[in-house]
RNA sequence: GCCCGGGUGGUGUAGUGGCCCAUCAUACGACCCUGUCACGGUCGUGACGCGGGUUCAAAUCCCGCCUCGGGCGCCA
């Protein structure tokens, strides 16, 4: 295979051998055009059906579309081809024959469900702007490693079979451990935590979490990928610079660097790059906003939790991203930590864009015996937890960090509908396989 | 977990009781065509999710199951 020559490659003059996939064949009588794909585009093969081999003419017109073929000839320049240069074989090889009746058009002529195409995946990742999306989605993930290490951060892997839960036991997935209970874990929440306490000091993490919830929508998976940040000697606002800048910074790789894909996928002309500066509004002032809008039919309390209605409101009368900081404390987990001079409010803080949820985060409690009494006010026992507990008896500096969805960031920067989109193969309340 | 709406050839659809042995596009098969680029043209093959019921008559109405999608709750 050392000799193959990719489509792109291919210059006026050479002899090749291109190997790919059979994109479409145009048979127009006396002369016919295979059109052939491989990863960095499509080239024209020539069959001029009087001046050739009557066998080369045979297979390779007589090849069914999707099907994987080597082609063997001369490059000529041609200003009637779709790529100015096509191929003039001398031998063509059917490597793999594909049935003629496909479960979905990769072409695109004919659209295909979303069902179909996440059970057909293959031949869906044939089409251009689907495979955009996931050379998009590695491009900001290059981009989120790259800024933190920018921040000093040391990448880190946490187990994802653990013996508890970060809050509880509902929500996980339960397997069989050795004959022992144990389950997939829903955060590296906990796991973070300690090594930012080890001296390591700046974490994170790009790595799947698992969560039960029988739900249903279009931004919910029992499967993500989270990207998690912690870092030692942060409060809340220091994360949220960090979760500003990872943002900001997928954004403008995106613009950089994946030009064609943003082409692809019909996005280049509107594509722009958010400015920093997220504006920060306190739970208190979100309440206000939202009941200012007059869009809910009951005005919020103070205490109550920003119901999928209130996030639409808020998200239509800010538009693009910002913090809700500032949350009263118990609507946000034993593990954040609580305003020094007012014990209801918490240092939690969620990033949304407009009305998802991006990011969630906040400055951890650090000090030992606040810990244990937030792991019983929320009704948990603290020596299920001992293993992450104790560790906050041997030096546990302050530190703040958060999560990420990083599916729910591909959807926002690409304006996706359905969250499965930015997933090769989700996982979902009825998808399984593949 | 609660609620709502779907399932028609390989794919995407039209059809809401008889006009339907079911429309259109694409794919597939055959034939024609020497510059296509969503090639074009002629002809053809191919479907009502499963089971039960109502009715003279069911793709269409009812019940159960399976399956897909959406809203909410919850969250990243």
């Amino acid at each position: 295979m050392e000799d193959r020559t990719y489509t792109a490659d291919a210059e006026p003059g050479d002899s090749v051998t291109v190997a790919g996939w059979v994109h479409e064949v145009r048979d127009l009588g006396g002369i016919a055009f295979l059109i052939l794909r491989d990863s960095t585009g499509k080239i024209q093969v020539k069959f001029e059906k009087d001046e050739m081999d009557d066998d080369l003419v045979e297979t390779g017109l007589g090849v069914h579309r999707e099907s994987v073929v080597s082609v063997s000839g001369d490059v000529e320049e041609e200003d009637r081809a779709p790529t100015g240069v096509e191929i003039v074989p001398q031998s063509l090889e059917v490597i793999s024959e594909a049935d003629p009746e496909l479960p979905l058009d990769p072409s695109g002529k004919v659209d295909a469900e979303l069902s179909t195409r996440l059970d057909n995946r293959t031949l869906d990742l044939r089409k251009d702007e689907v495979k955009a999306v996931f050379e998009i989605r590695a491009e900001i993930q290059r981009a989120v490693r790259e800024t933190f290490r920018t921040h000093d951060c040391t990448e880190i892997n946490t187990p994802k079979i653990v013996a508890t839960g970060t809050e509880g036991g509902t929500e996980l997935f339960p397997i069989t451990y050795f004959g022992e209970e144990a389950f997939m874990n829903q955060s590296p929440q906990l796991f973070k935590q300690l090594i930012a306490g080890s001296g390591v000091e700046r974490v994170f993490e790009i790595g799947p979490i698992f969560r039960a919830e029988e739900h249903n929508t279009p931004r919910h998976l029992n499967e993500a990928t989270s990207i998690d940040f912690e870092g030692a000697f942060c409060d809340h606002n220091d994360a949220m610079d960090v979760a500003e800048d990872v943002v900001v910074a997928a954004y403008e790789a995106v613009a950089e660097n994946c030009e064609e894909q943003l082409e692809a996928l019909d996005l280049a002309a509107e594509f722009e790059v958010p400015d920093a500066d997220f504006p920060r509004i306190s739970y208190e002032e979100a309440i206000e906003r939202v009941n200012a809008t007059g869009a809910l039919d009951e005005q919020l309390v103070w205490g109550d939790d920003l119901s999928t209605e209130a996030e639409k409101a808020l998200g239509d009368d800010v538009g693009g991203h910002y913090f809700v900081t500032d949350w009263p404390s118990e609507v946000k987990p034993f593990y954040i930590m609580d305003h020094e001079d007012d014990e209801q409010l918490s240092t939690g803080f969620d990033l949304m864009h407009p009305d998802l949820e991006l990011v969630s985060g906040g400055q951890r409690e650090h000090r030992y015996d606040q810990l244990i009494e937030g792991f019983e006010q929320q009704g948990l026992n603290p020596d299920e937890f001992e293993y992450y507990t104790k560790m906050f008896k041997y030096g546990m500096p302050p530190h703040a960090g958060w999560g990420m969805g990083a599916e729910r960031l591909v959807m926002t920067i690409l304006g996706l509908e359905n969250i499965r989109e930015a997933v090769l193969f989700p996982r979902d309340r009825q998808r399984l396989s593949p």
